[in-house]
DNA sequence: CTGTGTGAATTTTTTCACAGCT
DNA sequence: AGCTGTGAAAAAATTCACACAG
């Protein structure tokens, strides 16, 4: 058994894969964590403990078979399946994201979309029909979907993920500027550009005016 | 002095200017470090001791004067000043972000735009006009631009990075999916909904085939 | 030799718990 | 009485360093 796997180490493995691909296009097929290291900027100490979780991937004195271990990585990840994903908040961020390419050959796929205002329900964005916010919970039983994504203004968001976690949402893609609280059994990553840009400025300004009093 | 301030307080302060500006929209005018901790989802010896290592805010007995730690916070962050950001990549995610309406009121405005497909430079996107990337450089030192967006493929990524920093920019928020290494003085944030996506489904498809060989 | 896998050591981050101000 | 600010304790994450497999 497992899951009490750091978050920390999940969350480097996206970028272990990617890396590994990168090194595959390449025509690599051999690659040591000091390699994998430089490639995906994490330290080859840490890359081989975080391997170490989950099982044994690598051969001493030559290193890591590259399709191997993404291979691995795919499955530990879950990427061997494609995922439906819905979406909710068709405003001007919703459209861009249901135009944005990069989902569908990662394995996600953006099955549904869902709006709260009648002007837009109805009408089509990539192919995709806009329903009404009042039918996503039906929609998320009847179709055992997992995954959202939320594109809703700050204020429609807290409701709406109490709504989704009830529904049976169990991992949100959250673009509202909150920070939402969900129970333990949901995942939530959030997307926030203010938030990050914010906490770069603190490094730009350091005059640093401190000194206690 | 300061700067031996770990990144991980930094990056908790916007979520309680955040917190702070929601209390004082409910004309609540003193704030308990439990109460901020509910309202911003932290702990409440995690806010004090984040707060510390800034200085002395709060009255014993009381807690926190919202619109005052408000302020105090903003300053600390370096959001009482407005800062220039310049935007590299107009395509399809580019002009989203462009178009996007949040970075304004938060002090962030786009000031120029560039690309390097010939058919986009010169249109006008939300009142800018799309300069050539070859530009780019110049217009930094130009106007002493610290912060750039980046919005390009994720192949192009990398030598743009080098070039920005080069010239001057301090802080890039790259929605490219990669990580780039940037030297120490430069901050980096990256937008990746795709690796996002990726971390919340190790924990879907737990079936997790583990217990190692 | 080379480079993994891993306990042990170190460093970082979080939480505790309480003295002291209001 | 209530709640901050903070050293000290605990927990978590990272790095070290080396036995051992190929």
């Amino acid at each position: 058994m497992s899951l009490d796997i750091p978050d920390v180490v999940i969350e480097r493995l996206p970028q272990y894969l990617r890396s590994l691909r990168a090194l595959k296009n390449r025509n690599i097929a051999l690659v040591s964590s000091a390699d994998l290291g430089i490639e995906s900027g994490v330290t080859p100490a840490q890359i081989r403990k975080d391997l170490s979780y989950f099982g044994k991937f690598g051969k001493q004195g030559q290193g890591y078979n590259v399709k191997a271990l993404a291979d691995d990585l795919t499955r530990i990840l879950g990427l061997d399946q494609s995922w439906p994903v819905i979406l909710a908040g068709v405003g001007r961020l919703g459209k861009a994201i249901l135009t944005y390419p990069d989902f569908t050959p990662e394995g996600f796929f953006i099955v549904s979309a869902f709006d709260s205002d009648p002007v837009i329900v109805g009408t089509d964005v990539a192919e995709i029909t806009i329903r009404p916010v009042e039918q996503i919970n039906e929609y998320i039983k009847e179709n055992n979907i997992r995954i959202a994504i939320l594109a809703v203004p700050g204020e429609s968001a807290s409701d709406l993920i109490d709504q989704l976690v009830q529904s049976g949402i169990r991992a949100i893609l959250n673009y509202a500027p909150i920070t939402p609280k969900v129970p333990d059994n949901v995942q939530i990553q959030n997307i926030d550009p203010v938030h990050s840009l914010q906490t770069m400025t603190f490094h730009l300004s350091d005059i640093t005016l401190n000194t206690n009093s």
